[in-house]
DNA sequence: GTGAAAGCGCTAACAC
DNA sequence: GTGTTAGCGCTTTCAC
């Protein structure tokens, strides 16, 4: 491995020399940069991580860390974080799991951005004594280094609701998604308040944790305790409603007529299954670069405007 | 941010006595340690990243680089890395597009993985002088520091077309992605072994690039162009398969009655049309571990036998 | 315009 | 069992 010494050695002038042409430096003239820019090519040298980020205290690097990565929901988030970060001259590294912690901790990248449910709340905040900034997109916390940028879910769930109710369900259920989490916390409570609107009384409600495979276990639950249907599920995600609808028409039921059925994240099956799911749709990819766009103007010390994103209603033909 | 110094000064003693505790040196006695420990916790002390790496030379960190997010193929690839890698004690970052060649070159990992595209053969074994192990999934390349793993294409895509051509079919099309990848170039001579075992005639082929987008383009091609159809579409992935049967269905095509079609990879979507989709399925998760397992043992130096991945044949309704 | 040298935060060889 | 110290590969201040 060559280091910036082999590159002085052939380049026969100083280290120093070395670094200011390799950086730039206007004192270094155009013609000695680009020889030894020449000669670095040559010797195959590129500057080391560790030891740039160790001397400069910094990494030009910006961590996402996510819950896992199969989920359908952060393909385009995470390729419209990587877009603007590129075009800002970061690097994007994304992360699951333990992997997270300890790069966090090591502090291997300069900004953070959140959404991993496994990552505490408390975890964060001793995070940001002393590291700054940290986006987190699945929850809402207050501290001076940490920013909080989600989706306005209570918002997005209200509208639909008013839709739902003016198609007129009167039995409405709400099936819930891992159940203290922010996203979850904040659809309900936008369906709540379309209920109350119009004064209509929750039927009933069902804990999830936002998998397939949750929805299928309340369904055939419902199925077998032979519980009073709801005229319509509202489901906290798409892949709960997906496995509900599934497991429901398996025995016969047929849908919007025998209930409705609605989603939240529009991903990409909710138009493939049948009928086509209604839901509401964030668009991750712009998404993600506001998000990109965020960190990079805190990193520069920037004042910056946050907005939460909204989503679109799209209805199809679930209910 | 706190030191090592900061920790060696609370607990009055050397900072070497600090690392050493940290780093469970025997020479250190538990209760001793324990204190160290205790006063690093309290202080918010985690050891630097970037400080560590420089002196060790190592970053105990593995790199996958993967073409995008967007494919739904990379998830469980992904997961059964990152849980067999956290096993080992290794952090596992991920990346794509330009930041993949700046961590790469700055030595931010001890090992990579490879699977983009993007990444020419040249840069990668340019890389490959001093940088080890490679470990790449998308291709086939000759270095004493580079490994291959990847999925046995030509084997899967055989045993396939022999099953196709067993239903008697007898005027196959194949669709190509993008066409000098490893990927298309050995599903596609597996495909042709298959034909030419029986004497069968290459149809017809078209040139796609592995996206659902380009089926469409295809299909359209052929549909507005009045070409002759094949009675089976060979596709080299599940993608294009689906963006093919979409646009024929839309004409009032019925597969497999028309004609039939296959694809590979086996994503989610494969059950979700209609008909369902015959595919070649890849354990993916399984894949990961093993190629995690394979980077840990080649960075302990230890020997290690390398299979190419199988797949498994998944009949379906869709010939 | 170029070089010498300090020092970033750690690990580990060496001394005691 | 603990402390002193060199040095990893860079960037940057300061001197010339």
């Amino acid at each position: 491995m060559s280091t910036i010494k082999d590159v002085a050695k052939a380049a026969s002038c100083s280290i120093s020399t070395v670094s200011y042409a390799l950086n730039n430096d206007k004192r270094i003239p155009d013609i000695t940069a680009n020889r030894i820019k020449q000669i670095a090519e040559e010797i195959g040298y590129f500057p080391m991580a560790a030891a740039r980020n160790l001397k400069k205290r910094n990494t030009d690097t910006i961590l996402v860390a996510i819950s896992d990565f199969g989920g359908p929901v952060y393909h385009e988030l995470l390729d419209g974080i990587q877009h603007q970060l590129a075009k800002n001259g970061y690097t994007m590294i994304v992360s699951t799991g333990v992997s997270s912690n300890s790069l966090l901790k090591e502090r291997s990248a300069d900004g953070a951005i959140i959404t991993d449910i496994h990552i505490t709340d408390e975890s964060l905040i001793q995070l940001a004594k002393n590291f700054r900034p940290i986006i987190v997109l699945d929850r809402r916390l207050h501290d001076i280094n940490i920013f909080n940028m989600t989706i306005d879910n209570h918002n997005a769930m209200l509208l639909m609701t008013r839709q739902i109710l003016k198609k007129g369900y009167v039995k409405p259920a709400f099936v819930h998604g891992v159940k203290d989490t922010y996203d979850n916390i904040t659809r309900f409570s936008g369906f709540m308040e379309g209920l109350n609107e119009q004064n209509i009384e929750l039927h009933s409600e069902y804990c999830g944790n936002f998998t397939k495979e949750s929805g299928i276990e309340i369904a055939n639950y419902i199925i077998q305790n032979n519980i009073d249907l709801p005229d319509i599920f509202v489901c906290a995600n798409d892949e709960m409603a997906i496995g509900i609808m599934e497991t429901f028409q398996k025995i016969g039921k047929e849908i919007p007529n025998d209930f409705g059925i609605s989603g939240f994240d529009d991903i990409e099956l909710a138009r493939y299954v049948n009928p086509k799911l209604s839901s509401i749709r964030i668009d991750h990819f712009f998404w993600g670069k506001a998000i990109a766009n965020t960190v990079v103007s805190l990193l520069k010390k920037e004042i910056v405007h946050i907005e939460k994103q909204q989503g679109t209603l799209m209805f199809r033909d679930s209910f």
